[in-house]
DNA sequence: TTTTCCATCAATGTATACAATTCGTATTCA
DNA sequence: TGAATACGAATTGTATACATTGATGGAAAA
């Protein structure tokens, strides 16, 4: 008796969110977009930084069954957006401008151990072809004596990829699943203030300079200069460590995913 | 008919754990228990590296239900000690010679850099001190001619608390969580291999030298010599490289937790 | 004999009932 | 009035029923 009303609610939760509300991309399971829509609710800043979120309002946000739920924040706690409270359920961390730092400082140090194996080793042509490519493209939309902000996006996009191919080239699956890690923090990653200065002045001299870095060590790893490559990636990391403190006035700011989780203070 | 049989055995199995065999402690929760349990399982190489693991198999083997079970793997899949299948559920990893010797590489870089910070930023008078006395500790030990095993297990707590020290002296959460990250791998700790090999002739000189390195950090980092701090705790991490490869052979070797699931080519 | 399709089953995905714990609040006693 | 305790609401922890998907094996047809 109570299984057939069970059974009858069960189907009607489920239709009602499958049929009712495609507003995402519903072909992923239950799981994949509660993991999705919580991070980007926790990104855009809609929950606020420091918060206590528990499961029964996140349930009766997203439409999905406590389970699911469960799944997204346990992923998210390891990402390192959320806190587990030793009382359990979760808050939302903050970041310090100090750990944005140090999180970028953390990424130019694995990347930097990752250009030195790949240039000690040795990388696959194929991946470094591949790299160069990439590096052209991102030329091509250098070219232009000013950028508008669709090109900034091509730039943001070119980089990932190049940023990929490095991590790729060192052949290392430890180091790479290390860096992408790293790399959940969303203002670690390579281009992570790009966008907030798209209208700066400097803006485009800066992705000039990154640009050469990006030339450098990949010529570094082809000479098997491990120890260059190594520093070369060290100082493009420190580019975004600067990005970082002329975005933290930006008006722009606000845009971009993450930053309502970066603290003023401390 | 079958469910009520289910629910019996599953009482059963949980009452049994919970009073009966309070082998393990038993004042934890059922999900650290079962994840306690499992990787134990795994470390011990009692489950297979390689093969396949099922959340129905788990939850008979400890006597959990499956929310619990799940949410250890899921913990143990983030730890690095499975992979998630495509398909769903999860392998044992296995890993190669060279994983585990980028593992220990990816550890010295870590501490490199937190020991760099350490140098640069200063560090807490408080921990400087715990940090000495630890390493007076450890020489206290070292005094002895020839080592016992129970010197040689002495000297692995010891020595995982000044790695910690270390780590907590750069005043980073964000590098210290990532530290804790990379050491989930059993075989990237710090003394990873140091017990394999207690027998060994020159065992003891190992650690001696060892320690003349714990020392050499600790003054780099009082003298604010960053770079110094940072190079001493990568060539610090070389020695369990070497370790590595003269434990391979090691007839102890089988001893240790985590050893089975490194396989023997690639 | 081989290939393809269907059936059956096993494993994971999902939802929810039930248990235990915690936190806030109110009431009572000193 | 203040503190302490007890009660209740809310939240997480646990177990399990139900749904769905993917794999496996067998049978039939080419």
């Amino acid at each position: 008796m109570t299984t057939a009303t069970q059974s009858i609610a069960n189907n009607e939760a489920g239709k009602g969110l499958a049929a009712g509300a495609p507003l995402q991309t519903s072909s992923d399971s239950v799981q994949v977009r509660a993991l999705l829509q919580l991070r980007e609710l926790i990104l855009s800043g809609e929950l606020a930084g420091g918060s206590r979120i528990t499961e029964l309002a996140v349930v009766q946000r997203l439409g999905a069954s406590r389970t699911p739920v469960r799944a997204a924040l346990m992923r998210l706690e390891q990402e390192g957006l959320l806190e587990a409270l030793p009382s359990g359920g979760y808050a939302i961390k903050t970041f310090s401008e100090r750990d944005v730092s140090e999180a970028i400082e953390l990424r130019g140090t694995l990347e930097g151990l990752s250009a030195r194996l790949a240039a000690e080793r040795g990388a696959a042509p194929v991946v470094l072809a591949e790299a160069r490519a990439c590096l052209d493209a991102i030329d091509q939309f250098l070219q232009a004596p000013t950028l508008d902000d669709q090109a900034f996006s091509s730039y943001v996009a070119l980089n990932e990829q190049f940023h990929a191919l490095l991590s790729e080239m060192s052949g290392s699956a430890v180091i790479a699943r290390q860096l992408e890690h790293v790399m959940n923090l969303p203002f670690a990653s390579p281009s992570g203030f790009v966008l907030a200065q798209a209208n700066s002045s400097s803006a485009r001299d800066m992705l000039v300079v990154a640009q050469d870095q990006h030339r450098q060590v990949l010529d570094a790893i082809t000479q098997r200069e491990g120890s260059r490559a190594e520093a070369i990636m060290r100082e493009h990391s420190r580019l975004a460590q600067r990005n970082l403190r002329e975005a933290v006035q930006s008006p722009r700011l606000d845009q971009l995913p993450g930053v309502r989780l970066i603290r003023k203070q401390r």
